[in-house]
DNA sequence: GATCTCGGATGACATTCGTCATGCGGCCGA
DNA sequence: TCGGCCGCATGACGAATGTCATCCGAGATC
């Protein structure tokens, strides 16, 4: 029997993960969390053999508790199942050493044979993406990308400086840079590019 | 028995979602589509009691879908099931005869009894959001939200006049109108802010 | 110890943005 | 037919933004 925790912030989509993963023989949902720091605690108390977890989370990431597992030296193995199939999720999640990585858009019979590769210690990633996965590395510095991100959210030079204990000039410099490294022609251009390849 | 056709992009979710609905005694999940036209002509073609659809899908978005149906005199009735509750989708889509607006992070359990209450002939509403359903309407006027939609997407001024045949004076008027309305402090926050309650 | 590199900071400059007052021609209702 | 809006435009002005050259100090490297 593979023991499973589902952490999704979507309570439909969790239910009804757990539903399709329960109608399997060989697998039982230990328990399922709709936020990071809730699914971490399971996870931690009952050692389940596999963890499936989306990315985007409210409290905690999926990247951050696949750190934290990690650190913790977690036995089982982690799914990430994510919508979209940023090369730069992917490449975190494989340097954070998940097992596997599938995309919400596959097949839903995938999500069982991949539970399964995973708990013979095999990896699961899927097709679509493996190929691009190593394809355009982050150009950005971590500086350019804290600073983008925020310039991204509509803050002002100034208020990013205070945010990160930066002067404005200095902002606008980290700034300039990333513009020009994305080819955009401003912050908000540059932003949504780098938003759109998962490096924010 | 209720048959159902459940219309939503990524295969994982579907699958799950159908499952669900299958694992009760008075359901019957009759067909799946994974992107909009797909799923009109299945409908149409079936005639289902109860339609469950997201909002975003290629080809053919769930309110184009209900809109198509409206119009077609379609018997059953039609439920939304989408990510964010924004207040423009939910307006859009009651105007549209929706008879049911889910949110995805509703606990599982919810989704059997939304249909069954909307086979009854009730409405089925995330109680989240109906008091905010016609809580604040667009104050945006369709200039505004043009020129907003551009502006946020990193066009300059003088790139947006061009693309909407105005004036960059003009240009910047409407944007600044729309960043009062909106409480922004530039046109970055403006658009985030607009975005978040699907106005844009 | 001399030299490099790197994160961070300045200052100056041109451009773009955001704001506001104002002008003009339709179009609608009284 | 006369105001009064409304959509669009202008012009002007200050503030924010984007670009560059340059500088400084702390580690590395030699």
């Amino acid at each position: 029997m593979i023991r499973v925790v589902i952490a999704e912030d979507q309570g439909l989509v969790l239910g009804a993960l757990a539903a399709l993963l329960d109608m399997e023989d060989d697998i039982e949902v230990a328990a399922t969390a709709t936020d990071g720091q809730d699914a971490l605690e399971r996870i931690l108390e009952i050692e389940p053999d596999v963890v499936l977890t989306d990315i985007e989370m409210p409290g905690m990431t999926g990247l951050e508790i696949l750190q934290v597992l990690k650190e913790k030296k977690f036995a089982g193995r982690v799914i990430i199942v994510t919508t979209f199939g940023r090369s730069g999720y992917l490449r975190r999640a494989l340097e954070g050493g998940a097992a596997g990585y599938l995309l919400k858009d596959a097949p839903a019979d995938e999500l069982a044979e991949a539970v399964r590769r995973v708990h013979q210690g095999l990896r699961a990633v899927a097709p679509e993406l493996a190929a691009q996965a190593w394809g355009d590395p982050d150009p950005l510095t971590d500086r350019e990308r804290q600073v983008l991100k925020l310039a991204g959210e509509g803050l002002s030079n100034s208020k990013i400086a205070g945010e990160l204990h930066l002067s404005e000039g200095t902002v606008r410099n980290y700034l300039s840079e990333a513009i020009g490294k994305l080819g955009a022609a401003n912050r908000t251009e540059a932003a949504r590019l780098a938003r759109k390849q998962g490096w924010l």
